[in-house]
DNA sequence: CAATTATGACTACAACCATAGTCCACATGA
DNA sequence: TCATGTGGACTATGGTTGTAGTCATAATTG
């Protein structure tokens, strides 16, 4: 169980295009990325955020020449379950069950959707075993 | 759609013990059930918890002497609402059936909990319409 | 080569947060 | 009555966050 950083909300829009990213990629075209989505990102903030990306230990980087290059150095699916752990603890105090029926209850699921989470609790067979992750 | 104000962590454990209290209650009340959970709250550290909580209008009181009864302005529901959609958004990016996907995949469900599911997902009837919380 | 520009390092700064101390006014028990 | 303690207001301190500026250096271009 790996401790991952914890990565803020604007951090987090960064995280994501290193993510989707795939190879190493420079501050630069990381500040072109997220304008693209949505102007208004300044390049000082951008490049003041990965580096305390850097320094908080999600990103790191390899300098070509004078260009920095990042790469995650956790995976997205570590920080979505982090997130979600933290979530489900403290908004449900970890009590699953309820946590899904408020959001089934909140959000109406389409018919599409909720076929699919029948499925997918299907396939996830049940078990009161101990669970891992 | 009340706009509730941002609850931090710590701030949260305050505000389940007035949730809970379902009457207003002194701080000195607040301290004393707070440390039956997990001892180490600060008097001084849960009162100037208290006035900030006041300050964003999360609570409120009313004098009787000189002390203080405190009361929420917000429900649990509207946190536990505002909470669920800002990490829906910031982790899923807003879609609801991966998040769904995840939860049930990362915290298996006991045999009782996917029935219990199972029947939530059958009253709340799919709708493809428009929803409306 | 000189002026401009982009890079990353360092700095700034106001909010906000967790934590707790100071101060004053009041209550109360010795 | 007076030391002591509690309540709440205000203050302090050190950390994080969002936002962006300064600086020296290096590439770029007229």
């Amino acid at each position: 169980m790996k401790k991952v950083p914890r990565v803020t909300d604007t951090e987090w829009e960064l995280m994501q295009v290193v993510w989707q990213a795939k190879l190493p990629i420079s501050a630069f075209e990381i500040i072109e990325k997220l304008n693209a989505n949505e102007p208004g990102w300044h390049r000082k903030t951008v490049r003041a955020l990965l580096a305390r990306l850097v320094a908080k230990k999600a990103l790191d980087y390899k300098p070509q020449g004078r260009v920095y290059f990042y790469f995650p150095l956790v995976t997205e699916d570590e920080c979505v379950a982090a997130a979600s752990d933290s979530f489900l603890e403290r908004v449900f105090d970890g009590a699953i069950e309820p946590m899904l029926a408020h959001f089934v209850g909140r959000y109406r699921l389409s018919k599409k959707g909720a076929d699919e989470l029948r499925r997918i609790l299907r396939e996830a067979k049940p078990d009161d075993k101990k669970e891992e992750a």
